[in-house]
DNA sequence: TTATCTTTGTGAAGAATTTCACAAGCCTGG
DNA sequence: CCAGGCTTGTGAAATTCTTCACAAAGATAA
């Protein structure tokens, strides 16, 4: 199959979220000119994006709004759900763990670990916190798919080494740091620092 | 001037991390070849990216550590510090607050907002979370040059519109919404969601 | 000094992505 | 059934981004 740019695929997610919108509020079908607006980009690329996996539409009404969400949903994988892991126990952790959107979209935190003893232990929303030396095991029994990194930078490596030991296959990195994971396992870094400094770019060139 | 591209801006802010890490280490230069290595990404790449704001390295020696760092400061336009407004006091808006990085970054958060009155008042760290109905006044008069949205999808655009009003000019939202901004105003997004769908495609398509 | 080694800066080539533009298909109203 | 109005799907063109490849220049060693 054709490869698929990381842009487009971050397009049809937002697609998803429209389509998702746009049946709540009713809507039978939907055209590539109206996501094109309600997404910020052109109804051509929304029609691009979509015919690299087939053609949904019909023409002259545009694209069923019941259908083309299971489309996406399909093409994206999110017909499962997906057994997560989160490490780093922090606020950051915390404010991820509580952030129960990722469950409505089948995304399953099934474990927590930390790496401070004084929080091993605790429970937080009927998980107990583990210790990161039980990484490995759990991570394997559980038969995690993957896991959000939520450490300190100095720790983060270390982390997604076990973690790719313990059979992870996707890495979602919170932490300011480039980390090496071996081919097959996917990583996707968040680095709030790198988008404060997008902005300062774009205000001060003005 | 030249547009950059955006992914340009990405790997500036991620050479200036990565140079800061070598100063850390004692180097006094460095080559293009060692900043892709360290950043995955190719010299060439490296040498455009340079390229595109003036010729900063000696040929057969590389790049000045410290001039680098300089003047990689200056395109990004963090010689100078900006102040920041937090919108949203939740845990998200808690771990962003706590997340200290930003100062050293010179990124100075100098008021945080919340819509919910029982938190109104409350003291974070020397700052008093102040009621939204107090935006457009506090943030103008702060003259707060850019805002983290941190509140619920559907608090966002009210949000966004206030802190437009009160003349802020960058926005970074962690909203999960398409937001509206009038040109000037430059807006970058973090969708978390939308990563670990971009996660569940990889995985899926293996 | 000269020969060799390294590394930059950059046109030019190549690849990828986006936009254009239009034939073809489907719907509605008469 | 036909005409008019929309909207898709998609080659082709345009644009943007990345990689190549090499001359030029500084460093080093003898």
């Amino acid at each position: 199959m054709k490869r698929i740019s990381e842009s487009a695929v971050r397009r049809l997610s937002l697609y998803l979220r429209l389509l998702q919108e746009a049946d709540a509020a009713g809507a039978e079908t939907i055209s590539s000119g109206e996501l094109a607006d309600r997404g910020g980009t052109t109804s051509a690329q929304v029609r691009k994006d979509l015919s690299l996996f087939g053609s949904f539409g019909k023409r002259g009404l545009g694209y069923s709004v019941q259908e083309l969400l299971e489309r996406i949903r399909t093409i994206l994988g999110l017909q499962r759900s997906w057994r997560v892991a989160l490490i780093g126990a922090g606020k950051l952790g915390s404010a991820l763990f509580s952030y129960r959107d990722f469950e409505a979209r089948g995304f399953d935190i099934r474990a927590v670990f930390d790496a401070d003893p004084r929080k091993v232990g605790t429970q937080w929303g009927g998980l107990t916190i583990r210790a990161d030396e039980e990484m490995v095991e759990t991570v394997s029994a559980l038969e995690i798919d993957m896991a959000i990194v939520a450490v300190p930078a100095d720790a983060a490596q270390h982390v997604v080494d076990r973690l790719v030991k313990a059979g992870v296959r996707g890495v979602l990195n919170f932490a300011p740091a480039r980390l090496k994971v071996p081919p097959g396992v996917a990583l996707k870094n968040v680095d709030v620092t790198l988008e404060l400094e997008g902005l300062s770019f774009s205000l001060n060139s003005r």
